[in-house]
DNA sequence: AAACCCATCAACCGCCGAGCT
DNA sequence: CAGCTCGGCGGTTGATGGGTT
């Protein structure tokens, strides 16, 4: 490296020190805001830079402009939280777009990149928390068990709980019956709403019962979802014969999704079994049975031997690419 | 009451492309 | 055409506050 050549890289390292130690950086104080706002009401959103370069902050110009577009431009919805509605877009437009953040905010009235990218982010660490189980789900303590269900909660899709259930009564229950685990705060992949069971299953199996065994759909062979009635044909002597006692189609992504809500008295009958047995067995196959293949393939691919769905294995499983889709249920709180 | 966990928000950083010199 | 500056964008991080244990 020549003389010349050495001289100018260190007086331009001299400069950015200098720079760097004139520059402020962090949160913004209300006296900058108004000298920032007072220059874009002359010179419009431009020219960054040279309110430094004028001495009338001493930000970077970068620093200027994110401050004005994500927090001074007119009609933004500061401090307004993202309604189901338009978390539903940014889902939507992330999947048509992927992560461009700029042109999915400009199908959002009020709402800046920095802002949707953030809702996604926090949708991302949130789901990845619900996935995040340790190898063996026989190591996992009861609090990640609980965080689990708590994260799976709040995954819920806001459409899958119908209006006419009182909201409250969402609860959990607890597979293992020898832990006394507050009903909302258990594990998973069981629910319960308003002491009845839920089961999702995606429309399209519903379409084609027949394609499913007994076993894999836990719906009586003598019931017509589609009708929604018991068949002609079904014995009369059924001791079930008004479930499921309520359906609610909702979207799964792509997914038609079908929720149904069993009576309990109807899984007594059924399964001939005392009530929590039973609860235990027909909850777990909650995972939409379109799954299983899913899951049989990658349990084939690792060489395993297929175990039987537990609660921690539905999670391990559990397919990521649905749960993107997945929106949260508002907190309790906001009921 | 303290520790911990998590969600949210604001801001910074690095990269890239466009436009200018 | 190369180099530079600026603005825009997406990723990441740090601060903070609320809820839970």
């Amino acid at each position: 490296m020549d003389g010349r050549k050495a001289r100018r890289l260190t007086m331009k390292r001299d400069e950015e020190m200098i720079k760097e130690e004139e520059t402020k950086k962090g949160p913004w104080k209300a006296e900058e805001d108004e000298v920032l706002i007072n220059h874009v009401k002359k010179y419009g959103p431009r020219g960054w830079s040279s309110i430094r370069s004028k001495g009338l902050l001493q930000r970077t110009g970068k620093s200027c402009r994110l401050r004005c577009v994500n927090k001074l431009r007119p009609n933004l919805k500061n401090g307004v939280k993202f309604s189901a509605e338009e978390k539903r877009i940014v889902i939507d437009l992330q999947a048509q777009f992927g992560n461009k953040w700029a042109k999915i905010s400009t199908y959002l009235a009020g709402r800046t990149d920095n802002d949707v990218k953030n809702v996604w982010s926090s949708r991302q660490k949130r789901l990845a928390r619900i996935l995040r189980t340790p190898a063996s789900s026989s190591s996992s303590t009861r609090s990640q068990r609980n965080n689990h269900a708590r994260a799976f909660h709040d995954a819920l899709p806001l459409e899958a709980v119908p209006d006419v259930l009182p909201l409250e009564a969402l609860k959990f229950s607890s597979l293992s019956e020898d832990e006394s685990l507050p009903k909302s705060q258990s594990c998973l992949s069981s629910c319960i709403v308003n002491s009845q069971t839920v089961q999702m299953v995606p429309l399209q199996e519903l379409l084609r019962p027949k394609s499913l065994t007994h076993d894999q759909s836990f719906l009586p062979p003598e019931f017509d979802l589609i009708e929604k009635k018991p068949c002609i044909e079904a014995p009369s002597q059924l001791p079930f014969p008004q479930i499921p006692s309520f359906q609610s189609e909702f979207l799964l992504g792509n997914q038609e999704m079908v929720m149904i809500l069993w009576d309990p008295n109807y899984l007594e009958a059924f399964g001939n079994s005392s009530s929590s047995e039973l609860l235990v067995n027909v909850q777990l196959p909650m995972m939409p049975t379109c799954f299983e293949s899913e899951r049989s393939t990658q349990i084939a691919g690792r060489g395993e031997v297929g175990n039987p769905v537990t609660p921690d294995s539905f999670v391990d499983d559990f397919p990521i690419h649905i749960l993107d889709h997945i929106e949260p249920l508002p907190s309790p709180l906001d009921w």
